[in-house]
DNA sequence: AGATGTCAAGCGGAT
DNA sequence: ATCCGCTTGACATCT
């Protein structure tokens, strides 16, 4: 039997993986195993099987979002990497992302940490822009209109100014990469604020995340912070990311599941608008089944 | 068999 | 100056 569908004015996802099914889209292998091209072919396999499952269960719950996991296929930028991947994967890619389309189901990406295409590094400038092209190219072939790449704005080097300036020269010419690009606040260096003028420069929108928010507010309130995120997005669907704070954790560590006065709160400022809201948890799916039930929406 | 520690990568902050 | 955390699966090495 299928579950009532959310509102168009809602609609909820979870990161990478399914616990429930246990199904990841980050199976992966170790570096120095690349060059075993059968284990690292095995990987990417796993990783559009546990995706095909992911999508369907998604489906049945009414679970409209999904982010997929940076390894979907290993160390596809790395130099290392073997084979031509769009040539050898490309044709299951846009398979899976026509059914993505079929069961309305928006897909996203987030790279990490290692990602940052405003160092002051040039290697890394390079090697980011690879795994961003590489993440852009996934959502090519996925052919998803709405497709994300989340990123962070990356070190501020103690000058924010030119930190700026070399993300900007670093992503402006990459056009691919901006089709989908989206910048998200974070705890510590880049607050909403802050990200304004690098979304001006590069014409591309900004994540609103409601715990980044918390730890390095910009002196912007909430619903100040939120309105002026979505605004960035134009007629596109915004995209916002919600977390609460792991109690006794460090600040800005995950809690398992969203703790219910940090949905109320965003909640009342969404109100009915369509948007996406990721909910970063823990505890992944159940965590927004439990969001569901809370909407009266699931059992 | 099971348990443990390390792994491609970059930062800021705590110590 | 050094270490830790981010996230979490793979796998080599150990008991």
């Amino acid at each position: 039997m299928a579950a009532r569908t959310a509102p168009e004015g809602l609609r909820l996802g979870y990161p990478c993986q399914n616990r429930t099914l246990r199904a990841t889209t980050n199976h992966t292998v170790r570096e120095r195993n690349v060059v075993l091209g059968e284990r690292l072919d095995q990987a990417v396999r796993a990783n559009l099987r546990d995706l095909e499952r992911i999508l369907w269960w998604n489906a049945r719950q009414g679970i409209r979002l999904f982010r997929v996991g940076q390894h979907l296929i290993p160390f596809a930028s790395h130099p290392r990497f073997p084979w031509d991947w769009e040539e050898r994967y490309g044709a299951e890619i846009q398979r899976l992302g026509a059914l993505a389309r079929s069961l309305g189901i928006r897909l996203s990406f987030h790279p990490g940490q290692y990602v940052n295409p405003g160092s002051s590094e040039p290697s890394v400038r390079d090697r980011s822009l690879r795994e961003l092209r590489y993440t852009a190219r996934l959502l090519a072939r996925f052919g998803d209109p709405e497709g994300v790449v989340v990123l962070h704005g990356g070190g501020v080097y103690g000058d924010r100014q030119r930190a700026l300036g070399r993300l900007c020269r670093a992503l402006q010419k990459e056009e691919e990469v901006l089709r989908f690009l989206a910048l998200e606040n974070d705890e510590r260096c880049w607050s909403v604020a802050d990200l304004m003028p690098a979304a001006r420069v590069l014409g591309v929108p900004v994540v609103f995340d409601l715990l980044h928010h918390r730890w390095r507010p910009g002196g912007l309130s909430e619903g100040e912070a939120l309105a002026a995120a979505l605004e960035t997005w134009g007629g596109r669907r915004p995209k916002v990311h919600v977390a609460s704070q792991a109690r006794g954790g460090r600040p800005g560590a995950h809690a398992p599941y969203l703790h219910r006065e940090d949905w109320r709160r965003l909640r009342a400022v969404l109100r009915g608008s369509g948007v996406d809201v990721m909910v970063e948890a823990k505890a992944k799916e159940r965590a927004v089944l439990r969001i569901l039930r809370w909407e009266g929406l699931q059992r």
